[in-house]
DNA sequence: AAAAGTAATGAACAGTGTTAACTTTTTAAA
DNA sequence: TTTAAAAAGTTAACACTGTTCATTACTTTT
């Protein structure tokens, strides 16, 4: 069966260009102006044609929203290597955060946007945000880890972990989405976003410490 | 002059109209549904007419933007007489939260849409935020009243206030975007995200507590 | 060679924000 | 009161959007 492979090959090949296609335009010119008709142009193929490879639109950056998760998960393989627990929570911290800062359009799609969880919902076979649970799972992890060598005394590890992402994740959202930005302008007269959020960042590090 | 002033009362009727049509329309069906032809609609105008009395979409969603902060801010006013600033401090948190859960588009709108902000960057006069920074500026001030008495030793009030930001923000984004949802579908099979938002918050007072 | 199946497309639908040119209404001056 | 100017509002159009349907071009199987 040579010969249907190399068709199924070729298939899988445009689904790859097309979604290639589309991460370039997301990344350059961001979601709205991604439209299906410029990713058809970018690939010399008919607007049309895409329908034939995804869903709708919602598929293609769903797709996209999958690719930006294993890259996260990319990012945090070092740190399983990391020792001591807290360190490792606290690296972990940062890495999220340097994510943010380094791939803003790919975190937007991520953790801000709600058409990639709204896709999730309608295709729902209920238990389908593997990406994420590992993700959180991993931040779950450490922090119980934390607890074995005496951090968090006290407090439900659910809680704790759940506290921790809100709170990157706040920062995180408030740079993307341009509020640090005028705030900082407004408020301090400063545009050292990366260091406001280096600065929070310790200052929940610090929280985080306490409690041992 | 009494004319002209019934003329430009009447001008800024119907503003206030096209704006009332524009707010109904986005809290019942959302942003990317609210189409100036709908508000026109509504109001029973030609589409264009709108354009006389705003310059683009971008200019009513920040009306609206603005609307926004007024509302959090008569939220806010009861807690001005709260003595214990501490006290205080976790009030502003949980009153925050709460606007976010009873108007969650309106707060999408006003601290995760990019729209508002961009369209403060394009009609810059540089410091122009004044809502926002209002806002700040009550919290900024309540952390400096808990270093009075002293909470937050040795730490930054900018900093804890920043910190204290994106924690809450962090929480509701993922509340309002549908991340805290699917997140604890999976992880926790659970539905009661207002519950999971009360323990997280818990825990971030216990952190702020401990710095006394 | 004919039939069946697949891949790709052109044209169209219903909608979007926005602008230029035109018409109607209102106001002010002669 | 008539007339000219200014303001308010509308129609038609442009250049887009996501998406669907009927149709063509090509490949494989019978």
């Amino acid at each position: 069966m040579g010969i249907q492979e190399r068709k199924t090959r070729h298939k899988e090949d445009l689904r790859k260009r097309i979604l290639e296609a589309a991460k370039k335009l997301f990344l350059t010119a961001g979601y709205d102006a991604t439209s299906i008709r410029k990713i058809a142009k970018e690939i010399e193929f008919s607007p049309t044609t895409i329908y034939l490879y995804y869903k709708d639109k919602r598929d293609i950056i769903y797709a996209l929203h999958r690719e930006g998760f294993q890259v996260l998960r990319q990012n945090f393989q070092p740190l399983m290597q990391v020792e001591s627990p807290f360190e490792r929570l606290k690296a972990l911290g940062r890495c999220y955060i340097r994510f943010a800062f380094t791939h803003p359009d790919l975190y937007e799609l991520m953790f801000v946007m709600k058409d990639p969880m709204e896709y999730l919902e309608v295709n729902c076979v209920e238990t389908e945000w593997e990406e994420g649970e590992r993700v959180f799972d991993f931040l779950l992890q450490t922090v119980r880890d934390c607890q074995q060598v005496g951090y968090f005394k006290g407090l439900d590890p659910n809680h704790v972990a759940m506290e921790a992402w809100a709170s990157v994740h706040g920062m995180c959202a408030l740079y993307v989405s341009g509020h640090l930005k005028s705030m900082m302008q407004v408020v301090f007269e400063s545009d050292d976003q990366e260091g406001m959020i280096e600065n929070a960042f310790r200052v929940l590090a610090r929280y985080l410490e306490s409690t041992k």
